[in-house]
DNA sequence: GTTGACCCTGTAGCGGCTACAGGGTGTGTC
DNA sequence: GACACACCCTGTAGCCGCTACAGGGTCAAC
């Protein structure tokens, strides 16, 4: 397979596969006569295992982790567990920001009557707010 | 006002700041016979501005644009609300695929039984299974 | 005179790719 | 044989928004 084919059956581009070579992630394939990398099913299958856990939003290092296991089955996999949880936390985390975020926005979106001329924009006086000092509708009494 | 003073009225890093003068978001203030920068409370506003968009998770590009609006209040600002709105669409498509992520996630961790070999785990099984062409219990019958 | 806190410039690093530049190879068509 | 075109190679730089040095200068206090 050479590494075209191999995006393709993967979805990945190309230079995300040199890529995960460079950095150690997916062993480095044999190469044919001219030269060409020639990729073998368990290329595929360790890069379909890499996406789905980018899917998941996995860090590349924590992949290599999980990769560890993947190759050493007789290994205890406490630590897979923690992993997940860690990075089911940190998705918790950032659900939560941005759900501040949104509404943050809402509110600063309501400012705008009829838009006219900036001097006279709700919006951007919400946003020069704080640096008076003054509460702002996104971020409540005490600015930050 | 010198940097490290403009830093901590702003709560923003010394580096944070000589960053945004580099890229031209942050106007260069006068120097001191020392060459030290010298800030105006021109800057102080101007840096709290900037640190509330960032706040609201907006891209520089998009805070130079509205920076641009406060510098010019007889201009027309349709294109604040645009902007805003955008942002905010943004957020929420994020949100989106965050909540689907959580839910990937927690069906995932409840692949564990009790942690023993890797072998038998069940969150590597299916990290491994779309690599099989198998559904898996994150992303469903069909794997991508 | 020495310590320590601050300031300066310039450059490199983070993550996870993406996009070249500048070349080689393989296949098909004229 | 000549050409086009798709693909492959290596190496490097760019994206974003900082952050963290290295290697130096300045200033006030003790």
């Amino acid at each position: 397979m050479k590494i075209g084919e191999l995006a393709k059956a993967a979805h990945v581009e190309v230079e995300t596969i040199r890529y995960y070579e460079r950095i150690g992630l997916l062993p480095a394939p044999a190469r044919s006569h001219n030269g060409y990398r020639a990729y073998a099913g368990m290329h595929l299958e360790r890069l379909a295992f890499i996406r789905h856990c980018r899917a998941l939003d996995i860090a590349l290092a924590d992949v290599a982790r999980l990769l560890r296991f993947v190759d050493d089955p007789s290994a205890e996999c406490g630590e897979v567990d923690a992993l997940i949880d860690t990075q089911l936390a940190r998705v918790r985390a950032r659900l939560d920001s941005l759900r501040t975020l949104e509404d943050q926005l809402v509110a600063l979106r309501s400012q705008c009557g009829a838009p006219d001329r900036a001097a006279q924009c709700g919006i951007l006086h919400e946003l020069e707010a704080p640096t008076l000092g003054d509460a702002c509708v996104c971020h409540g009494e005490r600015p930050q």
